[in-house]
DNA sequence: TTTGTATTTTAGGCTTATCTAAAATTATTT
DNA sequence: AAATAATTTTAGATAAGCCTAAAATACAAA
């Protein structure tokens, strides 16, 4: 029974989240020191350590993928990120921009009794406070069909249900404008200018949203 | 603002804990190799590290004491720990044989907005699952004299309120013959030849436990 | 007080994870 | 196809933490 450090996971999540994003293309070196926040020399030496792990498939210059058993355990990574953002939120009250750093930390906890309990006391959720999916314990992510509220026509009316951008300041926004997790909300009016939106919140009094906004909030059909 | 490691905090932390059972002597390097499962020569080293930090006090084979910041260091990572096996208790319905592991990575997550939180999620405790007190946010203990169980005569009558002994086997033998944190129990005889004693717990049939039982539960009067 | 034992420190190595600078490879452009 | 640019890897250091073996110091006993 092996043990990988925080810095392997780091790295595996990392290599997890860009092949996602890239349609499961091979990931560059390049890639992965920024995600990782370092320097490409210094991904090298991880992911030759990561390829005797058996935990990649890395063949020099040619970018790398997970294996199954590199991708169990980034999933196993993310299922505890999630759910312990989940926690921070619902139990302890944190708003959604606050607890990323937090879940960073607790996402490498080794304990999967700890993880299972956790899962059982929040209710097995299917969605973190950012709408993204939590993995059960099998690794299966739940799936729905999420469209950007950008591509919404004039008339169309759904609910909030997840964003692109998770940063602090993008959320931060969101909550001064009245735009939460699983609102309603309904397109009243878009600009042809500048392709900015009108949109009525909750039924409230219609905001206007930029076009970056737009693109980065993701909706689902009511 | 700084920043300790994990292996930092282990120390101070030890060295808090072998100085509070010792009437805060010095303490040696060959008695922090043994808390932290080390040798002699890897704890100086890290003494060389902890003094520059100013976090102990350190005069080459005098042993050491914590300086009040490394004292607060050393607090703060015994309530975070305490606080997260009162919650792994509590909330997630572990028993208290089975949380000290998760709670020694718990205690190493930084962030002082959350241990208050959860401080006040537990409705601020006092006293984690064995009995041993939880400092507040400023570092202050509550304090009751608890005596142990061994040098009570027949016919007291109180409550158990801590264990000496921590270790698994112990808690899970307790578990067994129905002491928990708490219950009222009452001395019904001493045995002259073993030092053994039959007690009362929670007015059910009298038990028998060792000497060694005896010696490692602490009471205190009603 | 000298001798012997136990404790502590130093010296020198090892591993993980990082870095910079230089070399090798791949990709792009003319 | 050759030249240039970008990316990736190697080489060689560094720091934290750990180790073993040897040297230095402190403690105990004769």
């Amino acid at each position: 029974m092996y043990r990988n450090s925080f810095t392997e996971e780091n790295y595996l999540k990392a290599i997890y989240k860009i092949a996602e994003k890239n349609d499961n293309e091979d990931v560059s070196t390049n890639e992965i020191a920024s995600a990782i926040m370092t320097k490409a020399a210094s991904v090298t030496d991880m992911l030759k350590r990561l390829s005797d792990k058996k935990l990649i498939n890395y063949k020099k210059y040619q970018g790398v993928n997970l294996t199954s058993k590199g991708e169990k355990v980034a999933i196993d990574i993310i299922r505890k990120h999630r759910l312990w953002e989940l926690f921070l939120v619902d139990k302890l009250g944190f708003k959604w921009d606050e607890v990323h750093d937090m879940a960073e930390q607790l996402e490498h906890i080794q304990s999967e009794e700890l993880i299972d309990r956790l899962d059982s006391y929040l209710e097995y959720p299917k969605y973190d406070p950012h709408g993204d999916p939590i993995p059960n314990k099998s690794g299966q992510f739940a799936t729905r069909k999420m469209l950007e509220l950008y591509d919404m026509s004039v008339g169309f009316v759904g609910n909030i249900s997840g964003v692109c951008d998770h940063s602090p300041v993008f959320l931060k926004h969101l909550e001064k404008i009245g735009i939460t997790l699983g609102v309603e909300i309904k397109v009243e009016d878009k600009n042809q200018f500048d392709n900015s939106f009108w949109i009525s919140v909750a039924d409230a009094d219609p905001i206007f949203i930029s076009k970056e906004v737009a693109k980065n909030l993701l909706v689902f059909i009511k």
